[in-house]
DNA sequence: AAATATTTTTAGGCTAGACTAAATTATTTT
DNA sequence: AAAATAATTTAGTCTAGCCTAAAAATATTT
């Protein structure tokens, strides 16, 4: 009865997975956007994902898109692979934490789940990726996330970076330059009102740093 | 000009390298029974590969199929990820060697040539994978290959075991159980004419073992 | 050499997953 | 609230890569 998850399937559920997180349910442009597909193209799938036995999502047309409970093991399922690749290629390979991306996003439809157990005991069952992001666990639960936005402190607070936004390698490589990397401590030194400019300071280097928001969007910290 | 070399492209291609290696041309019926893909599929299949551009295969109606220059370079592509990815499979995640075959036949597809090029500098350029086969080099050249079937010893030769066929896992772990690994060395105790069996004294191993042409056809050895 | 068997090819079809163009629905502006 | 704009869906196509059934070519047996 169950019918097969394709690669292109498992790549929309992972999308619309990320764009639930953040607002409610995804719209088909964005979805789009984010896939390089058609809007034309999506709304089709979509179709056929609330259509199938068992649904993968929840679907109500022009309302945009949600996972079902079955849609949301097989997306963690991609993402644990997704973050599980990327730990392994940095630690075994030696990729820094910029180049993982790629590489990881064809692997993760690919790999056993006998290949994603040998990984995580190689690697001893790590929690976070080199961003820092959160890996679903072995039963396909999504751990808690308490961090917020970079953006978010103002002047005189302390906070842990956690985790950065793996989008954009051009950022990374800029992040890692700054010393702003999981698990460094960093004091607002000021706010600016007019631009949400923040000046920082990074545990262990000497000058501040001043960084626009679009770079503390992309960039999240416990308090 | 030059189109997509497909994964499905990269099975046919890789297929048909294995198939000339033993006999000429490859012929429509062996090609679909290894693809698993009926013989019909097969034959539009080459069709198109023998006219693209450039042409990766040379083919003639009723007459089989050889590999073109680009096709070759293409399949030993495929080919060498393969074997560099069962040998890290082995090193790295603790694979046996008669589990890396299924594994190895998904990813090879799938990397980068990046990740090629550190697979081979992590594992220090291998020159064969866990079977002993030979990994076709950087610049996609084959190396000669000078092992003989252990079938074709006879009594009171001495050898030394350079490679074995990987198609069969049980056949794989039974070798492994007998000893009969790559750059061990054994000795023929005796060769039956009527059935073809060997006798053969395994070094290191106490007792001889008697292995039939099922066995012996596919262990190849250096006299 | 004819008859039979095997192999291969042709012809026509199907599905997944994409596309474009046009139509519809929703949202925003005036 | 009408008009304009934006987002989404429908309708109709296309391609890759497979399939089956039937026809044709080749190989083998008698």
């Amino acid at each position: 009865m169950s019918e097969v998850i394709t690669q292109s399937i498992q790549d929309y559920l992972k999308h619309i997975y990320e764009l639930n997180e953040h607002g409610g349910s995804a719209s088909t442009n964005d979805l789009a956007a984010r896939l390089n597909i058609a809007p034309a193209s999506v709304t089709g799938m979509l179709q056929k994902l609330a259509n199938s036995t068992p649904p993968l999502v929840l679907y109500k047309k022009h309302q945009g898109v949600t996972l079902t409970k079955n849609g949301e093991k097989a997306a963690l399922e991609v993402i644990r692979h997704h973050r599980l690749l990327e730990t392994f290629l940095v630690t075994t390979l030696g990729y820094s934490w910029d180049e993982v991306h790629g590489e990881a996003d064809k692997l993760e439809h690919v790999i056993s789940e006998d290949f994603e157990a040998r990984m995580a005991k190689a690697l001893g069952n790590p929690t976070r990726d080199p961003h820092g992001e959160l890996i679903p666990t072995a039963d396909l639960t999504m751990p808690a996330d308490e961090s917020c936005p970079l953006a978010s402190l103002r002047t005189d607070e302390t906070a842990t970076v956690r985790r950065v936004s793996d989008d954009d390698p051009a950022l990374l490589r800029h992040l890692r330059e700054i010393g702003v990397v999981p698990e460094v401590k960093i004091t607002v030194k000021n706010y600016s009102e007019f631009d949400g400019n923040l000046t920082i300071r990074v545990e262990g280097h000497k000058s501040n740093v001043v960084l626009g928001t679009a770079v503390t969007s992309q960039v999240f910290v416990d308090k």
